[in-house]
DNA sequence: TATGAATGAGGCTTCATTCAT
DNA sequence: AATGAATGAAGCCTCATTCAT
């Protein structure tokens, strides 16, 4: 019985052990890709910074770009569960929280969230991963319906303006997005005051298509009045 | 006399058609670009494209990557033309003029303007132009100036927020930015309302950052009471 | 007493479970061979098949390669025995025997002497293993004095052409090897009366070198006065 | 016109090369392969043994296997043209002309022919390279109206059992393919009469199948009296 | 001047074998 | 005794760049 526990213990600690490699092995990529250009880093590079051999990456990743997809979809279920409790949040009252869950989550690691941007443009096009992908692509979309009952809710408060729900989430994942390429963009940010911008566009994806902000295709300068 | 203007003539022509060529080059490799994943295009390819031989390229383009920092810089200067432009008419008045107008340049091919991010993306990191690279950033930038100008205008007059100026179309570029990638990711582009989408897009960024559109919460700046 | 006799069993058992186990490791090998081209069989996959760890494989065999030796040398025995009853029942005067029972052993089953010609085929030339290929060549000629003196005494009846003993069994081994191939080659196995030829064929075995058949031409041995 | 005309010759010039080269990787590559075990033939080995990059060897072949493969079909190409001369020269009278040509054609360097045999055996498996393997197929196969119209031809004029014509030239090849093996196999060349033996195996060959030399299945010990 | 054949560094991946548990 | 994770040598192939013609 202890020996049949014991093994059993043994075996536990294994998986444990293999599964801490696998981590190992994500966080040198990881590092690797922050530090260097993405395709300058190789599988070699990435098994010595992870202090493992070569052939050793291969018994946990069936290629290299498994090993990509699988950094962006850890990552995107760390932003997925954000959302969804800003969802929660917004759903309960707070109109913007989701909206602001999303921008914090994105902005908490720019850097990161950033490379999540690259690995993903490397990865469409490739022909393995495409189950991975399409993957990514469900986990994104699976916050869709609640993204878009909230959004309609807001729209019907009048709180939103009045365009199909999905128009508003994406407008804010487009805002988003370019935030944070905003962040490393080499053009930009020569300039140090990145936390006040970032806390300025927050802002804008938070309240973006409220309600009464602008009108469609007229004369644009009239707008302020009409605000008020 | 003739044997001489003949020759200038001969020259001016030779010069004409290696600027030609030079064009096609270009032109052949954005088509490929646009057809392809970018890293399955090889200078053989486009020398293809081009009709011409592999060599001639490098007659041309010292590397591979002078091509492509060749076409961001034209494309960079077309934005800034047109972006030039809305800036003046804003000056004349028309406050959101400059937003628009960017956006619209943008907007216009969005395919060639995310090739041309993804383009910069890979770009960024090379040892080989560097040089080029500050130029695009400099170009970029070339109209600071007078977008910061305009900027602090429009919070003068009220009309935008009272933050620094840049807050305000490094917003616009983010989104703008973010508003392409939405146009091509994968995970979003099985909606058909694009055109649509862009268009309520622009809106925001036309109007975003005019005063009196968000209320931060408690946690945030003294902002609120100034647009109270 | 009993404790010895029992310990006495166990080894026994043990032994016995071993032996199985080894020969369950070949059986895998052969079952995988026959299933997919050689070289796409790795011991990982042998050892999943057999239902047991790959390390274990090592403990049976030293390398594949001794996997591959002794799945040959087990198959040549198999056709030994053959041959050497039909060589006793060719002594006792059917004088055809000993090419039939080879034809027939090598024909039982030809997808599996097909394997072994190609097994054979990648291990002639390796380092490891050279005393077990020593072994199958041994064991291929151990019937070679049987054989020269049956064909010997066919020579003296007059049944076979006067040429030296090994002429006739080496072009019979020499038939069957290609009569194999000929069952497999992509370029002929479209037809369907596979069965019938391979008769045929055997015919052609069990009665070529038969004295009589053939007359040579001129520039050839002065075999034709002795065969009149 | 001069200068059309040596640039033409210089184009021709250069094709040359090329085509120089190429058979100069073939001849690399066979050479290695000749002097040791196919597997261990890298692309690097036979680029440097042609003495040139091993990024040329693809400028030639689109993968390792196409080399291969060119070197059979050349070599089948070769076969071929000697076979239909020998056809030929049945259909004039000489009825063991095809068999004896088929033969010689094989025997003439055994070695090399064993290496076909070995290099097919490699490429029947492999995804790339199908069709070429096709058309090696159909090089084979182009011969066989003209066979099996002779092969009719020779059993009704009594010279040949009367079986299906192909079952005589199949079983013609089934023994070259044996022969040849016989040659190279390690188990039997320790003997130094292999010139005879393939004598007397071509012999066998050309002969085989003649009418009245067995009978299937009876018993086989009357046969001699009958092929008087 | 235009060409494209040649180059070779460097990337990804496989798998027989080892060895600590 | 059985296991299977770890290893790393070795193979195939790509492609930006050079250079002789």
């Amino acid at each position: 019985m202890q020996a049949n526990s014991s093994s059993a213990d043994r075996i536990r600690e294994k998986k444990k052990l293999f599964l801490a490699r696998e981590q190992r092995i994500i966080d040198a990529a990881i590092e690797l890709f922050l530090e260097e250009s993405i395709d300058r880093i190789t599988v070699s590079k990435i098994a010595v910074r992870a202090g493992i051999g070569k052939g050793t990456v291969y018994k946990h990743f069936l290629t290299k770009n498994e090993i990509l997809i699988r950094i962006i979809l850890d990552y995107e279920q760390n932003i997925t569960t954000k959302l969804t409790d800003g969802i929660q949040r917004a759903e309960a009252g707070d109109s913007g929280a989701a909206a602001k869950s999303y921008f914090q989550a994105r902005l908490e690691n720019p850097k990161l969230d950033r490379l999540i941007q690259q690995l993903e443009d490397r990865l469409v096009e490739s022909d393995d991963v495409v189950s991975q992908v399409e993957e990514l692509h469900q986990l994104r979309r699976s916050n869709e319906d609640a993204l878009a009952g909230l959004t309609g809710k807001l729209i019907d408060r009048g709180v939103l303006e009045d365009v199909p729900p999905h128009f508003h989430y994406l407008a804010c994942w487009a805002l988003a997005q370019g935030a944070i390429e905003l962040c490393f963009n080499k053009t930009w940010n020569y300039r140090t005051d990145t936390t006040e911008l970032m806390e300025f566009i927050t802002n804008i994806g938070v309240t973006m298509g409220n309600k009464g902000q602008y009108h469609l295709d007229e004369t644009s300068t009239n707008k302020k009045s009409k605000s008020k």
